[in-house]
RNA sequence: GGUCAUAUAGCUCAGCGGUAGAGCACUACGUUGACAUCGUAGGGGUCACAGGUUCGAUCCCUGUUGUGACCACCA
């Protein structure tokens, strides 16, 4: 490319940012020597194979982008391991809704063909979530890019899964779980969000048994009075003293419940009393246990419908919500309704699903997260992981010490199988392999034909929480484990992080991961969460196609301030898009000056004074970015480029060199303008690779060391006067006019400066 | 109800125990070697409020208020 094509065009990143990173493609892939002492190696969370990335995407790939070249193009051992997740229930839901444009209904199909669907559904996104990373400029080594389902990482959570079975550490137990009635599977509760809801509270009397009297209940599910099994009320309520002990009948039935004292009910709540239904409530479950009340659920399997004998007969089979309505009005004829209050009150509904949460009597898998999550604490108490900012410890620590058994079955299609196999008779077989579990049920005298297999899949932050070791276990990826940085959003702390620092500390005895650094979530411009459904979404591609990538990751780098959100305009982008357009126009006028930009350091005669200053100001610039780096102060490097750059650079060395017009003076703001790119470009690796290149024809994007370099500060602090008597000469020119006495009499003042701009340049 | 943040210029945000900062927006001027996707200069702030510590507080402490997030409750 010839020289003067810069001089002539205008910053048009279009032209170049493609063809920049496929040029720089080789040079992504970890080298092939080793030195274990110094690597930095990142996990890229793997996003979803659901679709398009947005904007929070392009924040984390942004700044992980910039530890990765940051390190890389000092020669530090540098992996980043890319990678995509299958995504268990949001891809099978997506999944389904692209069938069903194309006319297929899913529920049809076999699991077989579904599946089949699934993975044609997944290479198209893989290809397009891909493509919109390399747009952005993520320069990982794509080779080495994995899947949550390839072969490899499946046999690693099939593995994972039967080790955590023998170990004793996944059990299946029958338990109250939250139930999503129209995925019909269980969620976590991680995946609920509570929304509050105007309600009402009913006050149902229910007979005393061998009395006239009632006993008034508060509830705000009616319909699930059939699975009571008690009534509690707080031992110092005086209303219900006298019938502590007896029992109560539930209406429509002749069953007889106890009338008991708990902790649970609160006086001041409702009637004083409450019941306890301990299949359908979370607090009643407790409740029964320390009670020894056993549970009673009276819904179907499904969670849709009451469904049992204990329901009286004209509710049986009724969907919940005509439930409630009909037997309302049997409880209003029946003088048994004696008061409706109207509340608010918080009702759970899936986060996936948008569909009201059903607490379900259910057989399910689970981890034993509290035994493994001791180890995990532990390392971040003892700073062997560090959280960035530091309050994240505190979000981590409060669910990490009050966690939960974490239910690992998903009754959907999509995902990794359990490998468990059972007997007719009800034994389970857990293997790795259907050989093994065949030859184990012949043990049993079992034939292999009356085996059925698990239908339940996994979690998929299971298989997530294996990908530090399960990415890094080859022999050549060993040396980048525990990998040094975790990047990524808070939201996931519990989903992810957590479960990541469990299993990896049990599988490996080791960490995981170094530093965590948490960044912030991208709201729109008025602070607003960005939402499909609020129409505020902006979408990266866009932004890139409008302003570049540079410019992107550039307001994504400035904007990123520890422990804030982030309030994301576009004209945030366009700001930054006229600041790379300011560096590209320095570039241009430095060429029109015939500067020779390869010039080896040492040939540069680097004794005047303006030189000293602007090179213990380029000093100044890479030692802040070091610091910055270490404390992942991204904001503070961004603003860093535009000190340097324009206030220095340009407006004042750029313009001594306009009058010094000397060539030794003109080849240091070529070597200054290179590093200034070289420095830079970890944040906006398109247009400084491309100005190089155009430059200089420089591939090494190393910066310069300058430890051994000796800076004369006595000169430096000259010319800080002088860029001060600049400024104040300036601002008399304009207060008082060019020709006004003060101006002519400040601007010929030598005295307080004692030299100028000449006698400077003239020492060079 | 609990926890953690946060409050600085019109807006978005840095910052710091000692004269208050940037970008955008605004005003004026400017196309005299790159740059109007720009330059130069300027206006604009009781640093939420009230106490306390201190020679001195926007900064540290306590409280109040506003805002946000998370967790819990959810009869």
């Amino acid at each position: 490319m010839e020289i003067s094509d810069i001089i002539s065009t205008r910053y048009d990143p279009k032209s170049f940012e493609k063809e920049v990173y496929e040029s720089s493609l080789d040079s992504f892939l970890p080298k092939p020597e080793k030195n274990l002492d110094n690597y930095f190696s990142i996990l890229m969370p793997p996003p979803n194979v659901t679709g398009n990335l947005h904007l929070g995407h392009a924040l984390t790939y942004t700044l992980q982008d910039i530890l990765v070249r940051y390190h890389r193009q000092r020669g530090v051992d540098t992996f980043w391991q890319p990678g995509l997740d299958h995504a268990g229930i949001s891809t099978q839901l997506v999944v389904e809704k692209w069938l069903e444009k194309q006319g297929i209904k899913a529920s049809d199909l076999s699991y077989d063909e579904f599946i089949a669907k699934v993975w044609e559904w997944k290479a198209s996104s893989a290809t397009s979530i891909i493509t919109q990373q390399k747009a952005l400029g993520c320069s990982a080594p794509w080779k080495y890019s994995r899947f949550t389902m390839d072969e490899g990482f499946s046999k690693s959570v099939i593995d994972a899964f039967v080790q955590l079975y023998k170990d004793g550490l996944i059990y299946k137990a029958e338990r109250l779980v939250n139930w999503d009635t129209k995925l019909e599977t269980a969620i976590s509760d991680l995946e609920i969000k509570n929304v509050e809801e105007a309600g009402s509270l009913w006050y149902i009397n229910y007979k005393i048994s061998d009395s006239d009297e009632f006993i008034t209940v508060a509830t705000t599910r009616p319909e699930t009075m059939f699975g009571d099994v008690a009534l509690a009320v707080n031992k110092n309520d005086e209303r219900f003293k006298k019938l502590i002990g007896k029992y109560a009948v539930i209406p429509y039935t002749d069953r007889k419940i106890p009338i008991i004292t708990d902790e649970h009910a609160d006086m001041d709540k409702g009637s004083g009393c409450v019941k306890i239904t301990p299949a359908h409530d979370f607090n009643d479950f407790e409740v029964g246990k320390r009670h020894n009340l056993g549970f009673i659920s009276v819904l179907d399997k499904h969670g849709h419908m009451l469904n049992d004998e204990l329901v009286p007969e004209f509710l049986r089979g009724v969907y919940l919500k005509k439930a409630r309505k009909i037997l309302l009005e049997h409880l209003t004829n029946d003088k048994l309704l004696i008061k409706t209050e109207n509340i608010k009150h918080f009702v759970p509904y899936g986060e996936k699903s948008g569909t009201v949460i059903e607490p379900l009597i259910t057989k399910q898998w689970f981890l034993d997260a509290p035994t493994l999550a001791g180890k995990a604490i532990e390392v971040v108490e003892s700073g062997k992981v560090k959280f960035y900012p530091d309050k994240w410890k505190n979000t981590f620590f409060d669910w990490m010490k009050n966690i939960q058994p974490w239910c690992i079955s998903r009754q959907i299609r999509w995902g990794h199988r359990i490998p468990a196999w059972y007997t007719p008779s009800g034994e389970i077989i857990v293997e790795k392999t259907e050989e093994e579990a065949i030859q184990k049920a012949k043990m049993l005298n079992v034939a292999p034909k009356d085996l059925r297999r698990e239908t339940d899949v996994l979690d998929t932050w299971f298989s997530s929480g294996l990908w530090p070791f399960e990415t890094m276990n080859s022999e050549f990826m060993k040396r980048f484990f525990p990998t040094t940085t975790l990047v990524t959003g808070f939201d996931i702390i519990f989903f992810w992080i957590a479960r990541m620092m469990m299993l990896t500390l049990y599988f490996t005895k080791n960490i995981p991961f170094k530093d965590i650094y948490i960044h912030a979530l991208v709201r729109d411009d008025k602070g607003q969460k960005m939402s499909k459904s609020k129409g505020n979404v902006i979408d990266p591609l866009e932004l890139m196609n409008e302003f570049g990538a540079d410019a992107l990751r550039y307001t994504l780098t400035f904007l990123s301030v520890p422990g804030r959100d982030i309030k994301f305009g576009r004209d945030n982008v366009k700001i930054s898009r006229n600041f790379i357009t300011k560096i590209w126009n320095a570039g241009r006028f430095l060429q029109t000056q015939g500067i020779k930009f390869d010039v080896p350091f040492n040939q540069l005669n680097t004794d005047g004074k303006i030189s000293q200053w602007i090179l213990s100001k380029l000093i100044e610039f890479k030692n802040g970015i070091e610091n910055d780096i270490k404390e992942y102060r991204f904001d503070y490097i961004a603003h860093r480029m535009q000190v340097f750059l324009r206030d220095q650079f340009c407006d004042f060395f750029i313009e001594a060199v306009k009058i010094q017009n000397d060539e030794n003076t003109k080849n240091i703001a070529g070597f200054v303008y290179k590093e200034f790119l070289k420095l830079s470009n970890p944040v906006i690796p398109f247009v400084t690779e491309h100005l190089l290149d155009l430059l200089s024809h420089n591939t090494d994007l190393r910066p310069t060391d300058f430890s051994t370099l000796k800076i004369n500060e006595t000169d430096v602090k000259d010319v800080e006067d002088l860029v001060a008597w600049v400024h104040e000469v300036r601002g008399i020119k304009h207060a008082e006019g060019a020709n006004s006495e003060k101006y002519v009499k400040s601007k010929n003042d030598t005295s307080k400066l004692n030299k100028s701009l000449k006698e400077l340049f003239s020492l060079a």
